[in-house]
RNA sequence: GGCGAUAUCGUCUAAGGGUUAGGACGUGGCCCUCUCAAGGCCAAAAUCCGGGUUCGAAUCCCGGUAUCGCUACCA
């Protein structure tokens, strides 16, 4: 089968952090992309910094990865085994005359004014502010025009070198982005920068265009902070006797103050919103809205309409930014709109992880579960309101609130009447919401109190919250013999001061 | 500092020369009600500023401003 039309794409994380919102907004775009063209999705991982790389780091990348529902073709590829690559393809750009060895001192370099102290200060107000220079110049690095004689000399003193790519002194670099248009850059502008480091790994700029065109990749889909880098790029694969591929840039995720998402904004990390009881497709569908838009009104897109509408062109040019209260009324959307039998999964995961499930009627009886279910999940807005305030339709090891009791159980009558109407509903000769209706509403209008002090005091009594479902239903699935039980067993309580 | 990109309600966005500038989140109000949600209805809320081009500009051009990005032997 000829596959050579088919796009192929990739997400090249590096394994500095976990897996951040903005990391996932890009491997979702990968994703769509790949799956609405029927083309193939690679993942790689980009360890080359040996100072900042934590290995460790990569299983959450991946299950992260794996949480949001995106499912890679191929790899995971490190480039870290693949250095020998890297350098073989350095020695054909320098043998070529496209590169050269530069014996300067990495620290000439290095972070010759970037650095500035990680986002610490703020240089203080004030007119004085003749600053430190933060003049920078391209870097002309004077390897470039040295003598054969020196190149030699060098050499024999066995001075480390890197190997800098020499951009050419005139003309400009154009490239199409499928996102923000054609480009042109002037040469000029563009330093000479390294592709292999004296100590022989790779820069990002190298590896990241060598391993694109070792595996054939076809659209380069990632955040708009590659985008000034591009033409370096661009050049280098040029060098290489190469074509570039098709790049898509797209929009940056920014914090709620309109800087970069970080730490400081709360949760980041992918890892945390799993955590939190956000579902995957709630969170995917969120994420896909985050600087694209199918161009229409449509807003509630299950990932299968995603895979369908995505395209390249209806990404935004414009920074996002993330807003929690949006993403958590997609989660209460999905939680209550979903087809149940697609809730049902997550709803028995959060179960297992609070411990609920083994040995309950939710595991045993899947009929009795959705309905379950199916009641409790208007109320709800994360996975964990299952296990928390709607614990005692799982198991009869539940609390009364102590507000629930303050609210509702004020009335002294209540123990006398709820003991009435356990001995009324214990009788019953059917159980539905219609008798459980009558038999409370008869107790109340003999007992001459309104019906709404019974129904939230006996709410109370056999959930132990004063939020929950509506009464009769709940009594419904709770069941006869259960819900007689609890009002009995609650009515100890109901008595205490 | 240099280079570049971007600019529509507070936020995500639609409208790619002609609309009362639309939708959604959030906010406020009303309805529903058995608690609390959900839901329904209503409301306030935007074309960064200044010049052009045009019969007509949110849309095209120029300038300014702001924001973001890049300017590393980080990715």
């Amino acid at each position: 089968m000829d596959r050579t039309n088919q796009p192929r794409v990739r997400f090249a994380p590096s394994p500095t952090g976990y897996l951040h919102v903005g990391g996932a907004r890009t491997a979702l775009f990968n994703w769509l992309y790949a799956r609405r063209e029927r083309g193939t999705m690679l993942l790689r991982i980009e360890d080359t910094d040996v100072e900042r790389n934590r290995p460790e780091l990569v299983d959450g990348i991946l299950a992260g990865l794996k949480w949001l529902g995106i499912e890679w073709d191929e790899g995971p590829y490190f480039q870290s085994q693949r250095l020998d690559m890297y350098r073989s393809e350095a020695k054909r750009l320098l043998v070529s005359g496209a590169a050269y060895a530069c014996y300067c001192k990495a620290s000439s370099y290095a972070g010759a004014d970037a650095a500035p102290a990680a986002d610490s200060e703020e240089e203080q107000e004030g007119e004085g502010d003749d600053e430190g220079p933060k003049t920078r110049k391209n870097v002309a690095c004077p390897c470039r025009e040295m003598s054969e004689a020196d190149r030699a000399a060098r050499e024999r003193e066995g001075v480390p070198a890197a190997i800098r790519f020499g951009i050419p002194r005139i003309g400009a670099t154009t490239f199409e982005d499928a996102v923000f248009g054609s480009r042109e850059v002037q040469n000029a502008e563009i330093e000479d920068f390294v592709l292999l480091r004296s100590n022989g790994l790779p820069t990002y700029q190298l590896s990241v265009v060598v391993d694109d065109l070792d595996m054939r990749i076809t659209h380069v889909i990632r955040g708009a902070d590659h985008l000034s880098n591009t033409p370096k790029q661009v050049l280098l694969y040029r060098a290489l006797g190469a074509e570039p591929p098709i790049f898509a840039h797209v929009p940056l995720i920014l914090g709620p103050d309109r800087t970069r998402l970080s730490k400081r904004h709360g949760a980041t990390s992918v890892s945390s919103y799993a955590d939190e009881g956000f579902l995957p497709e709630a969170f995917r569908n969120f994420l896909a809205l985050l600087g694209w838009s199918p161009g229409d009104d449509s807003e509630f897109l299950r990932t299968s309409e995603l895979m369908e509408r995505f395209s390249l062109a209806g990404v935004s040019r414009t920074n996002a930014i993330f807003d929690r209260p949006k993403l958590e009324w997609f989660n209460t959307q999905y939680l209550q709109k979903l087809p149940i039998e697609d809730l049902l999964p997550c709803v028995a995961d959060e179960l297992r992880r609070a411990n609920l499930w083994n040995g309950s009627q939710a595991a045993a009886d899947p009929g009795w579960f959705a309905r379950a279910v199916d009641l409790i999940r208007p109320r709800t807005r994360f996975l964990q309101d299952f296990t928390t305030w709607s614990r005692g339709f799982f198991t009869d090891d539940f609390d009364f609130e102590p507000e629930a009791r303050a609210k509702f159980w004020k009335d002294e009558r209540l123990p006398g009447m709820l003991g009435k109407l356990a001995d009324a509903l214990a009788a019953l000769p059917e159980w539905n919401h219609d008798a459980c209706d009558a038999a409370l509403r008869q107790l109340a209008s003999a007992e001459g109190v309104k019906a709404g002090l019974l129904i939230n005091a006996t709410r109370v009594a056999i959930l132990g919250r004063a939020v929950a479902p509506p009464l009769f239903e709940s009594m419904v699935i709770l069941g006869q013999d259960r819900v007689a039980s609890r009002i009995r067993r609650a009515l100890p309580a109901l008595s205490a001061p």
